[in-house]
DNA sequence: TATGCACCCTGTAGCAACTAGAGGGTCAAG
DNA sequence: CTTGACCCTCTAGTTGCTACAGGGTGCATA
């Protein structure tokens, strides 16, 4: 199987399978005479692996972890439930401060009139910081 | 003012600073007879409104765009409400991503009894995508 | 047999938005 | 006059790819 079957088997783009091999994530195929890389069904696994534990959202060096501890399957499943926690719980972080950045946008949203720069209430948000917090002693108005 | 008081009084790593204008994002100061960068009042003010805007997640860009409205008063507001709106649509769609992302990382969490890796549920789970997909003619379990 | 096209190869540079380091210069205090 | 905190430029690293440039290969068709 060529990288442009395997490719198309995983979703995956073929500079990235060259790249998950650059980095070791995927280990070198056998090569035809011309130097075509010929992978097998093991590699189509593997790969699949790697594609479905960043669609996850794993980054690449859990997915590392991930895939020795696969390997290894005298060990115990402990290791891979505090990664999959960890990265739930990055999520989370992530989902929480996304929320209130969004409410913050929902309350700059719409306050503006459409006037004038002059009045915008969104840009006066953006610069107020710097009398507010950095010149206090200037009035409010 | 020096650097590193800008960068004191706007939360701002030196180097970030300097990227900035490297950038030709903060305009160039003067700079003292030992070219040491020398801050005023204005580059204060401006530091502040990008690193707000990027508080809220506004790419670089788009912080760009927000500064060169912000410096034509006359221009209408409504611009700055499309950007603001733009983006907030970006934020409402990478928070769906991730509560999709979060749910399927819950199934998965304590799904495993912590035996042995040939057992466990989340590496299987990332695993089995190939018999599934790839061979469906090979029998579930 | 020629030619065209899709596919493959290596190697390098680019993206966002910084961050970190090397290897120096400057300034004020003690 | 030395110490330490600050400043300078320039370069390279981070994450996870993506996009060339400049070639070679394999197969079908005219």
């Amino acid at each position: 199987m060529r990288i442009g079957q395997l490719g198309a088997a995983t979703d995956t783009k073929v500079e990235t399978i060259r790249y998950y091999e650059q980095i070791g994530l995927l280990s070198p195929p056998a090569r035809s005479p011309s130097s075509y890389r010929s992978y097998g069904m093991e590699h189509l696994q593997r790969l699949a692996f790697i594609r479905r534990a960043r669609d996850l959202g794993f980054p690449l060096d859990q997915v590392r972890e991930l895939l020795s501890i696969a390997d290894d399957k005298e060990q115990s499943c402990e290791v891979v439930d505090d990664i999959a926690r960890m990265h739930r719980a990055t999520v989370a972080r992530k989902m929480s401060e996304l929320r209130a950045l969004g409410d913050e946008l929902d309350r700059l949203i719409g306050q503006c009139g459409h006037g004038a720069i002059a009045d915008c209430r969104i840009i006066e948000a953006l610069a107020d910081v710097v009398s507010n917090e950095e010149r206090p002693d200037v009035p409010e108005k």
